[in-house]
DNA sequence: ATGAAAGCGCTAACAT
DNA sequence: ATGTTAGCGCTTTCAT
């Protein structure tokens, strides 16, 4: 391993001048020509900071941690972490991700990131909700992603899930939809009361009225077919706005056994969570598809101007961010997603 | 923060006495009761070791790297995270996961793990393929998962491919199932060759003549709805096996069309994938689930026995795996997934 | 059985 | 503008 102690017997500086270089920290202290002389003999020796032994010093790691309980059994983690990697990484950071689900102890591998001296945290959650911060990152800097935090104290991004369903609707009802049936989601979650309340103010916008009877909220797993096909049964919609893809399955199995078909029988429209179906599920689908890649990169952003105290928007944002790859099937149709940035609230 | 120094102060001991206790190397050496009190007054005061101060002394950070391409772009990622970070967990290790899809260089994130000093590392693929391992790598503690190395030399964990298709296709004869189809990946891949392989073998062993033509490959990623419809129409085979449940969900969006019950009219075995689809699909799907989880634990375990240079089966296995969540819904049939272990092979 | 002391590689306050 | 020095918290040899 080269130190910097080998550098400075080669180039005959003492360490701490050659710490002052490597740490581009000599502007005005150090020679010019020393410096430069100081850099090539560094890259010529392929020398590598030792972060143990800086952080010793300072108490910094340059490590973010990453938690969430679903990294396991939703299959979006792995965009926001790739986000959320990629800003780290351009910021000279790593990110340690340790996900709490499968019978893991949440506080423990909060210790266990502490203890290695992580110098922020992100906390994600797989769906927009309402979410406590862990007490032991109190007072440590973290940033909520797709959540919000329940004191308005924490900074977070999330999806503006009023204007998904909004858009999403108004897509249907340019469609030339007439009955526009709504698929949510049972369970309590933020997204799904902005989705509602945007799928109602779409409606009402087009100066249709809301019905109860096109609204089906079914549960993440559970006998769901049953309830779409008695939509389909009773109401016979056109356009369906669904909460996920895994609702839009419904839809499509539905249609099947009617002898409907997607894109000329009915319209639908889905927030693609689940990624996968848009390699299965036809062209006709169009999605929403939650950015989770730039909600993670957003985020360990947000974390590393708070842990070095800089203005988020003087932060040097690479110009190239890494793109979510694509996928290779024809994408269907995409909504645009607004995401909404809370940097730093003070109350609730 | 709570130091050795601290516990050497407040037990009127020395440090290198606080040292040895806290990394249980006091037998025969420190005095039973001198060593209780140490241990006594760390709990107290809750100390933890500082990872950056004894890994700049050790060379050796407890730390454990993930490398893989495919985190964001598949589901499956997940379960082998938690797997191996639940084993490392245990054995009082780190995790670091990178992922090097989506415009990550490997080589650099690999770069950063080393420069953070991982002790061993893990590279997983997600589906199983004839593998080089990172020249980068070459002299480090590596353990392949889901993954088979081109010359023998790294240990690794994969399913036994050729009996996962054996099983499912013995299941459906078994089920009574006279036209057996096939539904493959037409990309080349280690497991294609042993899914096909074990299809093949379970046909010839019941006595019955394998066709080409009740074989399908699709490409990941395209238009396999129709030839998997052709194959409806043409052959009218009553089960399938599907090397991943994204193609189970083109055989029941066929039968749905050709007014067929999965269950009733023709029986369905995937590989589970994408375990989303366990939500939805219905609940006659019968999947052979890959056990990333497990892949993903005896991966670390193997990896940490290598760093520490200890025999395997000399290690501590927790009695209590932790499991993959259960999902809610009803859980279909299984079939059992057998794992090869590779533990160290010389020549290829 | 216990302690003193050196040093891992680096940073930063203080000299010069 | 550059060097000297004192640690950061820990491990480990060597004395005692």
């Amino acid at each position: 391993m080269v130190t910097m102690k080998e550098i400075a017997k080669r180039t005959g500086v003492s360490i701490s001048t050659v710490s002052l270089v490597m740490n581009h920290r000599d502007a005005g202290r150090v020679k010019p020509a020393i410096a430069a002389h100081v850099r090539e003999v560094a890259e010529k020796l392929g020398y590598q900071v030792n972060p143990m032994a800086s952080s010793l010093r300072t108490n910094r790691t340059r490590t973010i941690g990453f938690i969430s309980e679903e990294v396991a059994t939703t299959p979006y983690a792995g965009g926001m972490i790739l986000g959320a990697q990629s800003a780290a990484s351009q910021l000279g950071y790593l990110l340690i991700t340790v996900s709490t689900d499968g019978g893991m102890d949440e506080g423990e591998e909060i210790d266990a990131l502490k203890r290695y001296g992580a110098d922020g945290f992100l906390y994600a959650k797989m769906s927009n909700r309402i979410t406590d911060v862990p007490s032991r990152l109190k007072d440590c800097p973290v940033v909520l992603v797709d959540a919000t935090g329940r004191d308005g104290t924490t900074p977070s991004i999330e999806p503006d899930e009023f204007r998904i369903a909004y858009d999403a609707t108004t897509r249907l009802i340019e469609a030339g939809c007439e009955r526009i049936a709504y698929i949510g989601c049972s369970e309590a979650m933020l997204a799904q009361k902005g989705r509602l309340a945007g799928y109602k103010a779409a409606l009402e916008a087009d100066g249709r009225k809301f019905s109860e009877r096109l609204v089906v909220n079914v549960p993440n797993n559970g006998p769901a077919l049953e309830a779409v096909s008695d939509l389909f049964d009773w109401e016979r919609p056109d356009g369906f706005f669904c909460f996920n893809d895994a609702r839009a399955w419904y839809v499509y199995e539905c249609a099947a056994r009617h002898g409907l078909t997607i894109g000329r029988d009915v319209s639908v429209v889905g927030v693609d969570n689940h990624r996968v179906f848009a390699e299965t599920l036809s062209p006709q689908l169009t999605t929403v598809e939650l950015p989770h890649f730039e909600m993670g990169y957003w985020a360990a952003m947000k974390v590393v101007s708070l842990i070095e105290r800089r203005d988020l928007d003087d932060m040097e944002w690479p110009e190239t961010t890494a793109p979510m790859p694509p996928l290779d099937a024809e994408i269907p149709a995409k909504i645009h997603c607004t995401l909404i940035e809370k940097e730093s609230v003070r109350e609730g």
